[in-house]
Parts: structure tokens; C-alpha cells; sequence
DNA sequence: ATAGGGTTAG
């Protein structure tokens, strides 16, 4: 019995849902011999492919023209000499290249500044990020013009803070259209498509980025209709909207209806072409894509890269090196990019070699490379990159413990989270996601608690991806009441949500609750998908409603358009043979479209093990052999069942079956946190420093527990996969070992909460109802593959598991 | 010096 710290994992540990996708596998891999459609010649981009390409100098002066009248800007007051506006544009050149410290230098130096300085000042510290300094320059300065307002404005938007920016906005003592317009847009920006809108409507003057702000509101947060009708409604806009609109479509991959606007615009420039080609190269029609670059009558650098990078994350990398090479320019991003692609095909060697010779590399190329070992479990690799990068982002730090955390080391992981907060790095919502999901995989309750404060107080506790996280968390974690609060104040609720919820009360034997909670979502008009599905078959099966269970399952094509996936063929047959049906379970997996996988006559073997039926059993074992040969867990629910049926010889032709073929049995543990200890218990344990005063106290638990008529119900049965031994020391089970040290240690009042690497046995799962009842505990106990909370002498299991 | 569209990493 060890000691320890920080927390320890075992592996492998089971995630709470009894499936782990590492998160590589999800991204695209598509082979480099994928067929590439044949390019189909879109007949209407011969004609119209007439450009005009909008000078610079000409946007400039438009742009003058159009805020002409509407502004009075520099009305500072003062003349601007030769000398001043030299000084100006020694600021803004500073500014631009983020020499924040020359810029206030020069800004010092000045003989006089006026109103244009310091707006400069402003303006650079705004778009490096300076925003402190932006809003001491901003409190200080003698005089604010319209343009000082505006520019705090956009400052206030790029931090985040919609609401200052609107209490600024209310406040100024004048507002000019480009005020109206920031406003429009950051709405627009942080999904406030209403808020959007109604500033709009209140506008006094309009230009077409008054317009094309509304335009954006809906396209950016997917109200691609709306967008659309707004769009329709007039016949004039400018190629910057007809952009936003085709990037809306393409966004949405609905590459029709983008190609049918492109083909009819008046006038396309290069950002149109690029849209097109990223659409189809994202869509994987590189062929579309490639026929589409070929023609595009200017490239840029953002032409060049769109191509290169759909080759590129199609697997076809040969043809991306081939539009990587052949670039008249690269930027960082194409760099990043090419690099990419090598990581996500797992050619590391190659991505190592670019990275190598790269001269532009920013943070994001050393995150790709981190992200890319990391994800191949080259951890020492990452680790490396990670020390010598010279700054890390909050992306460096989640790629590093989403990489742990995947290669099964969660405690590295959590580690790593600990370490970034201590070093005052800013967490974002990926990290405390990420952080969240790891205290999940390892049950590490306490550290979810703490790290559910520091979100709140980061005000990232309304968000539905953090809020998910946090769900789970609760629910992995054995805690449904805390995932049940967290459920609630969540104040909006996606699928996952509903999912997570009907997921988390079914694991843990609420089967009505799930259903509850089905039920409301679908009073508020959430449509299920397959996933709540699984969650709602399996609640049904976990709470004995059988009937209800067929219902749903029947109705889930009918009603939500959801065609049944082996998982739920897996929850009926559950759900069938727990309630004794076995022969409806047989017909079912006869009469489903695919073939029986190994889950399923893993489900039909428990049902014959509970209902008796050996015959049953042995033939649904002999599948399971079959298909997954070193699957300890089932030779034990075999034993188990020849046990029932008191046949001996069986069990004992069992053990020597397995020392046969060689399975190896997983060494059972497990573990309870006491005081932000963990503490782990194998079976017969005699390490642990209270070792005396436990044993004592199960010696006299085992007589009150006879007392109170409980039966042991083996001795001879080949138990979960710890060995049978014989001797007084080492005849409990370490999850009776860890509930024992639950009562001696954990308050009164307050649920013990035990985690174990495999299924409870049965013996123990009866002796803890007891002990449910005679000490009047609360106990949850989190097996390989569900809840149990043992409470007043029974469990939310109903004896089945 | 302030407001609008397209590419990459997580």
C-alpha cells in the first residue's frame, strides 16, 4: 500500500464512458492513394472571369470619401508643423513593427505632442496587446477626438470587454459613424447577432460597412438565411460582402450555393478566388480546388497556401510540397502549414527537417511540432521542444498535457496544468477543458473541485464547451449531485450537455432521472442524436424499464431520424437479457445488419450468468474467445457462471484454460482519496502505515456483517481477476480494504468515494450493501465499467453489472 | 491615428 502525494494512476484506467479516442485518431487521415475527383469544368467561370483588383490607394481615398462629412477628426486645435507629423510617423512605424518601448521613447521626446500623437500611442498599444498601457495613454491625454473615443473602443472589443466598450460608446459625447460601425461589428464579433441589429437600426448615417457589419452578424453565427434574405434585399453591395457571404457557405460546406454566388458576381478580387479555392480544398474536391487556383487571375500568398494546405491535410502531401516549393513567397503561415501536414501523416522526420530550416518560426510552428510528438507519444521529444521554445502560449501548455493525458499519464498531465497556473501563465478555456477531462479520466474529484473555483473566477464558467467539461467531470468523478448543480446553472445547453447528463444518471444507475432529463430536452425542442440514444437505452436498462426501452428504440428512427448503430443493438440486448427476454436478445442480434461484435455476446453472457442459463453463456464465451482471445474479463464471467450453476469441474477447466493461452490477469486495485492523499489498496495489502486498525476493523465488520445474514457468496468462484488466497491476511479484496479506510477516515455525513480498476466482485458488492446499512454511509464505488452507490443496505445497480 | 471579407497551429 503506497502513499502518495500526488495522484497515481493505474493503468489502463477507464475513462468514465468505457472508451477512450485518442484525440489524433480524430484527425484527418485520409491515404495519399485516396481517388481524386476528376475536375468537373465549371462551364460559368470561362466568361465572367473579368478582375479588377481594387488599388490600394483607391480604398484609401473611397474610404476618405466616405467619412467625409460625418467626421471632424483632428480637431486638436493646434497646427501640425512638418516637424510634428515627423514625429507622428515615427510613432505609428515603432508601433507597427510592436516596438512599443522606442514608440513611447520618441512619444517622450517629442517638443510637442498633439492629439494625432497620442492617438497614435493609443492605437499601438491597442493592436500589440498593450491594453493597460492603451487605457492609461487613453485616461491621460489632454484632449480626446472622436477618433481617441472610437480607437479605446476597438480596444475595449479586442479585449473582450463588450460591455466597457458599450459603456464608452454611451458615454462619448459624440459619435460618428465609424463609432456606430466598431459597434456593429463587435456585436456582430462576439455572437450578439440582436445587439447587432439593433444598433444598425438606430444608426443615424449608413455606409456599406454599416451594412456589410449586419451582413457579417449573421454569417459569422450561422444565420446563413437571414444573411442571405439581407443580402437579396439589395442590389448593391460591395466585393467585401459578396465575400463574406460566399465565405459563410463555404464555412458551412455549402459549396453549391457559394459557387452559384461566385459565378454571379459583378466583380471578384483576389479574396474571392481564395474563398472559392479553400472551400473546395477543405471540401476535399482538390481537383475543383486546383482547377479553380489554375485560373485565378492573381494569387497571393493566401492563394498558394489554401491549395497547399488542402493537399496537405488530404494526405496528399507530395502535391503540397510541390505547391510549397514552387511559392513565389511564404509566410509563417505556409510554413506552418506544410509542417502540418507532415505531423498530421505522423512524418515527423520531415516536419523535424522543415522546422529545422524554417526562418520565420513563430509560436505556432513550435506548437505544431509539441502537438505533433505529443499526439505520437514522443513525449521526451515534446518535452524537449517545450523547454527550448523561447515563449510558450496556453496552446504549447494544452498541447503538452492534452499529450499526457492521451498517453495514459494523467498525473504528468495535471502536473503540467499545476505548473502553468503557479507560473501565472493565463489559462484559457482549452486549458481548464483539458484540465477538467484529466481529473476526470483519473477520478481526481478534490482536483476537479479546485480547478471548477478557478474557472468561476476566471468568468469562463458560463461556456457550454467548459461547462460540458465540468459536467463530465462531476459524473466521472462519481459525484451526480455536483454534475447535476453544474447541469443546471449551465445557461445554455447543447446536445452534449443533454447527452453528458442522461449519460452520467444511466452510468450511475439512475435510470428514471436520465429519462427525466430526456424528457425535458425534449420539451424544449433539443433534438436528440445518436449519442443520447445510447444514453437513454442504457438508462432503461439500468432502471428495469424494458418496455419503455423498446419503445424508444423503436421510435428513434420514426420520431428523431436515427438509424440504430451497434451500440444501441449492444443497450437492447442488455436491456432484453437483463429482464430475463434472452430469446427476444437472440432474435434481436440475428435479425440486426451487421454482424455480433464482442460487446454484444458480452452483454448476452452477463444476462445468462444472472438468469442461469449456462448453455447460453458457454456459447456466447466461446464467440468471445474467438474474437478477442486474451479478454480476461470474460473467462472470469464464464467461471463465475459455471460457479452459480455449481459446476466445479468447469471452473477449475477454466483456470487451467487461461494459464494455457497465457491471459494475463490484471492485477486489481484500488483507490480512495482521503485529505487530498490518495491512497491505493491491492488485494490482501499489508503495506499500509494503519494496517492494524484496518484489519481489526474488517475483522469486525465480518462478524457484524454475518450477524446482519450476510453469505459470502463465494469461495471457490474465480473472483474478478484478484486470485483466490487462502491465507487470513490477504482474503479481502481492495475495495473492501479502501471502503474499510473510507469509514475509519472519511467524516460522517460525507460519501466515501472508492475507485476501482476492474468490476467489483460479487461477494464484496454484497458485503458493502451491508455495510451501507450497519454504518449508514454513503458509498460510491466506481468500477471498470459503471457506478455503484450503496446506500441503506442496496445499490443504484439493482444487483446487476 | 479609428469601423468591413479570405489562409495555419490548439
Amino acid at each position: 500500500m503506497r502513499r502518495v502525494t500526488s495522484f497515481r494512476v493505474f493503468s489502463p484506467t477507464p475513462s468514465g464512458d468505457g472508451r477512450v479516442i485518442p484525440r489524433w485518431l480524430r484527425l484527418r487521415c485520409f491515404s495519399a492513394a485516396a481517388a481524386v475527383p476528376l475536375p468537373e469544368v465549371p462551364e460559368s467561370l470561362g466568361s465572367l472571369a473579368t478582375e479588377e483588383p481594387e488599388k490600394k490607394k483607391e480604398k484609401k481615398k473611397r474610404r476618405r470619401r466616405l467619412t467625409k462629412g460625418s467626421t471632424s477628426s483632428s480637431a486638436s486645435g493646434y497646427s501640425e508643423t512638418a516637424e510634428i507629423v515627423r514625429w507622428n510617423k515615427v510613432i505609428t512605424g515603432h508601433m507597427r513593427w510592436g516596438r512599443c518601448e522606442e514608440a513611447s521613447q520618441a512619444f517622450d521626446a517629442m517638443p510637442r505632442r498633439t492629439t494625432v500623437s497620442w492617438n497614435a500611442m493609443l492605437s499601438g498599444y491597442i493592436t500589440n496587446d498593450r491594453f493597460e498601457l492603451a487605457l492609461h495613454v487613453f485616461r491621460r491625454m489632454p484632449h480626446r477626438d472622436l477618433v481617441s473615443w472610437n480607437t479605446m473602443i476597438s480596444g475595449f472589443v479586442r479585449n473582450g470587454d463588450l460591455s466597457s466598450a458599450r459603456r464608452l460608446f454611451d458615454e462619448m459625447p459624440d459619435r460618428d459613424i465609424v463609432s456606430w460601425n466598431a459597434m456593429i461589428s463587435a456585436y456582430a464579433q462576439y455572437g450578439q447577432v440582436d445587439a447587432a441589429r439593433e444598433m444598425f437600426d438606430r444608426a443615424p448615417v449608413k455606409n456599406a460597412i454599416t451594412w456589410n457589419g449586419l451582413l457579417a452578424a449573421y454569417v459569422q453565427n450561422g444565420r446563413l438565411e437571414a444573411a442571405r434574405k439581407l443580402f437579396d434585399s439589395s442590389p448593391e453591395w460591395e466585393t467585401v460582402s459578396w465575400n463574406a457571404m460566399l465565405a459563410g457557405y463555404v464555412h458551412r460546406r455549402r459549396l453549391e450555393e457559394a459557387r452559384e454566388l461566385f459565378d454571379r458576381m459583378p466583380r471578384r478580387d483576389v479574396v474571392s478566388w481564395n474563398t472559392m479555392v479553400s472551400g473546395y480544398a477543405q471540401a476535399g474536391e482538390l481537383g475543383v480546388a486546383r482547377l479553380l487556383f489554375d485560373r485565378a487571375p492573381t494569387k497571393d500568398v493566401f492563394t498558394w497556401t489554401a491549395m497547399l494546405s488542402g493537399y496537405a491535410q488530404n494526405g496528399m502531401l507530395e502535391e503540397a510540397r510541390r505547391v510549397f516549393d514552387k511559392m513565389p513567397e511564404k509566410n509563417e503561415v505556409s510554413w506552418n502549414a506544410m509542417i502540418a501536414g507532415y505531423v498530421q501523416h505522423c512524418r515527423m522526420e520531415q516536419a523535424m527537417e522543415l522546422f529545422g530550416v524554417m526562418p520565420c518560426r513563430n509560436i505556432s510552428s513550435w506548437n505544431t511540432m509539441i502537438t505533433g510528438y505529443a499526439q505520437n507519444g514522443e513525449l521526451s521529444h515534446a518535452r524537449k521542444l517545450f523547454d527550448e521554445m523561447p515563449r510558450r502560449d496556453s496552446i504549447s501548455w494544452a498541447a503538452m498535457i492534452a499529450g499526457h493525458s492521451q498517453s495514459g499519464l494523467s498525473e504528468e498531465a495535471l502536473g503540467l496544468f499545476i505548473e502553468m497556473g503557479r507560473l501565472g501563465e493565463r489559462l484559457n478555456r482549452s486549458a481548464y477543458t483539458c484540465a477538467l477531462s484529466t481529473c476526470a479520466d483519473i477520478s481526481a474529484l478534490e482536483c476537479g473541485r479546485q480547478v471548477h473555483g478557478r474557472l468561476v473566477k476566471a468568468g469562463y464558467a458560463a461556456g457550454c464547451f467548459v461547462g460540458n467539461a465540468l459536467l463530465a467531470m462531476y459524473c466521472k468523478c462519481g459525484s451526480i449531485d455536483e454534475a447535476y448543480d453544474a447541469f443546471m446553472e449551465m445557461p445554455a445547453k447543447d446536445v452534449v450537455t443533454w447527452n453528458t447528463m442522461i449519460a452520467g444518471f444511466a452510468r450511475h444507475g439512475f435510470g428514471r432521472e436520465a429519462l427525466e432529463v430526456f424528457d425535458w430536452m425534449l420539451d424544449l425542442h433539443t433534438r436528440p442524436d445518436d449519442v443520447t440514444l445510447v444514453g437513454v437505452l442504457s438508462a432503461c436498462g439500468h432502471a428495469g424499464l424494458v418496455e419503455k426501452g423498446i419503445g424508444c428504440f423503436y421510435a428513434m428512427e420514426r420520431d428523431f431520424g436515427i438509424t440504430p448503430k451497434p451500440q444501441h443493438y449492444t443497450c437492447m440486448i442488455d436491456l432484453l437479457g437483463r429482464a430475463g427476454r434472452l430469446g427476444e436478445a437472440q432474435v434481436l442480434m440475428q435479425s440486426m445488419p451487421f454482424e455480433p461484435d464482442a460487446t454484444m455476446w458480452g452483454a448476452l453472457l452477463g444476462a445468462s450468468r444472472i438468469h442461469g442459463d449456462t448453455e447460453l453463456g458457454e456459447s456466447a464465451a466461446r464467440r468471445i474467445f474467438e474474437m478477442e482471445p486474451e479478454n480476461s474479463g470474460m473467462y472470469v464471467l464464464l467461471s463465475n457462471l459455471y460457479a452459480a450453476a455449481g459446476k466445479w469441474a468447469d471452473v477449475g477447466r477454466m483456470r487451467v484454460m487461461m494459464r494455457d493461452k497465457g491471459v494475463r490477469k490484471v492485477p486489481g486495485f484500488s483507490w480512495i482519496e482521503v485529505q487530498n492523499v490518495v491512497h491505493t489498496f491491492s488485494v490482501g495489502d499489508a503495506a499500509h502505515p494503519q494496517k492494524e486498525e484496518i484489519y481489526a476493523f474488517l475483522e469486525d465488520l465480518d462478524r457484524r456483517l454475518k450477524k446482519a445474514g450476510h453469505v459470502s457468496v463465494t469461495k471457490t468462484v474465480l473472483h474478478d481477476v484478484e486470485e483466490e488466497e487462502k491465507e487470513q491476511m490477504l482474503k479481502y479484496h481492495s475495495e473492501r480494504l479502501a471502503v474499510a479506510f473510507g469509514i475509519l477516515r472519511v467524516p460522517r455525513g460525507r460519501p466515501i468515494r472508492v475507485i476501482k480498476n476492474l468490476r467489483v466482485c460479487e461477494d464484496c458488492h454484497s458485503a458493502i450493501k451491508y455495510i451501507s446499512a450497519m454504518e449508514g454511509r454513503l458509498i460510491i464505488l466506481r468500477d471498470s465499467n459503471r457506478f455503484h452507490h450503496f446506500s441503506g443496505g442496496s445499490c443504484s445497480c439493482g444487483d446487476y453489472w
